[in-house]
DNA sequence: CGGCATCCACAGTGATACTG
DNA sequence: CAGTATCACTGTGGATGCCG
């Protein structure tokens, strides 16, 4: 992208990471930190690869991200957030609080990905009982991809993958287990949406509050 | 620009105010709230006045910004944020404070108008002292454009256009100013790079300390 | 003058194919 | 696996024209 030759803060924050598909390939190497090439392709469903290989070589040069040539055992180059990158996290977390009530009406053709989960498990969830014993939640989405969302200290933190030991699994339909955690909805409709929820349900009641924006959902 | 077509809130957000050129065109409107179309293209200088016009249409059929037939003296329409594109601040603060350092390597041919101050001023300004009483501080950058600095019981207020009583004007190059701001340079340093300040500068102390992120400006 | 629409040259984008 | 090459297409920037 030509610059916008301002000066100015959020202009100069646009020249950077302002192109298309740049903040998605930002948003995925926040997800899963450490990705191969096409790792991120597949988390990028519709950039095309031409691109994507030409946006990463403007981050890197920005220094937003870096790339390793991955220890011996894999033969492979890997790709990461530098710290500078890392701060591009508040960016993200409001864009993707400003953008959630937009989900109720997406497309039912949209492309989603399970390990997209671990975004509005972070920004939607709250622990409120912040004296409670620590659990961890699984979620699975209807691609099978697992997020391990663990609560403890009035922390809620999500990540990508199984977790080892789940006090609740949740499996289902990406956009049931989305109103879930939005509120919209509760266990009973859940269930009935198509929401499978094994083990201990009552942990459930120590998340939330959500948000007032993740309402509209 | 077309939709990147995947069920997370990012990628929603991105589809209404991804595009070149919106997330200025709602910083316009954020720092002065009911403008015209002449006024807003003149805020932008880089635009092409056809991008403008379909912009704001996007923006206004998304919800982001409202157009409003201006009251009967005015023969004009004027554009509004919606309570909606109020909620995009968390963004364009995030951003601001993420590109701030930018600012550090800015081209000296860069555009600049008086009244981005204001960004700088609320996001690097602090107020020290919670029980000291109010005052008002003018900042006028080098195109004679003024921005008022309110600050009172803790909080900093920054706004577009000039100070009815300012205890302190501050006058000069935008990029001085925009660095004593940042705490990059004492009064001293500043005045000696061309910088005006008459007043009470006792009140300056009471400013601060800035954001760790300001640092390198 | 304010508020666009039109036109054009060019840079950015997306789909597919291909390569070391 | 990790890209590069190609090419049709679309978006952008700059200039200019139009109309109340």
């Amino acid at each position: 992208m030509r610059s916008y030759r301002q000066y100015c803060a959020m202009a100069k924050a646009l020249d950077v990471v302002g192109d298309r598909w740049s903040l998605l390939i930002i948003r995925e190497l926040f997800l899963r930190d450490g990705l191969r090439y096409t790792d991120l392709r597949d988390g990028l469903p519709g950039i095309a690869t031409n691109l994507l290989a030409h946006r990463l070589r403007e981050l890197e040069h920005a220094g937003v991200v870096a790339r390793e040539d991955a220890p011996p055992p894999i033969a492979t180059t890997l790709y990461h957030l530098t710290p500078r990158g890392r701060e591009l996290r508040p960016v993200l977390r409001a864009l993707g609080r400003w953008g959630g009530p937009l989900l109720a009406n997406a497309s039912d053709d949209d492309a989603f990905l399970g390990h997209w989960l671990a975004l509005p498990a972070e920004s939607l969830l709250r622990d409120r009982v912040v004296s409670g014993p620590p659990f961890e939640m699984e979620l699975r989405a209807d691609d099978g991809q697992a997020v391990t969302v663990d609560v403890a200290d009035g922390e809620v933190q999500a990540r990508s993958g199984p977790a080892e030991h789940p006090d609740l699994v949740v499996s289902g339909p990406h956009r049931v287990i989305v109103r879930l955690l939005a509120g919209r909805i509760d266990t009973t409709e859940a269930v009935t949406a198509g929401l499978s929820l094994e083990g201990n349900l009552e942990i459930l009641a120590r998340l939330g509050p959500p948000a007032p924006l993740a309402q509209s959902l």
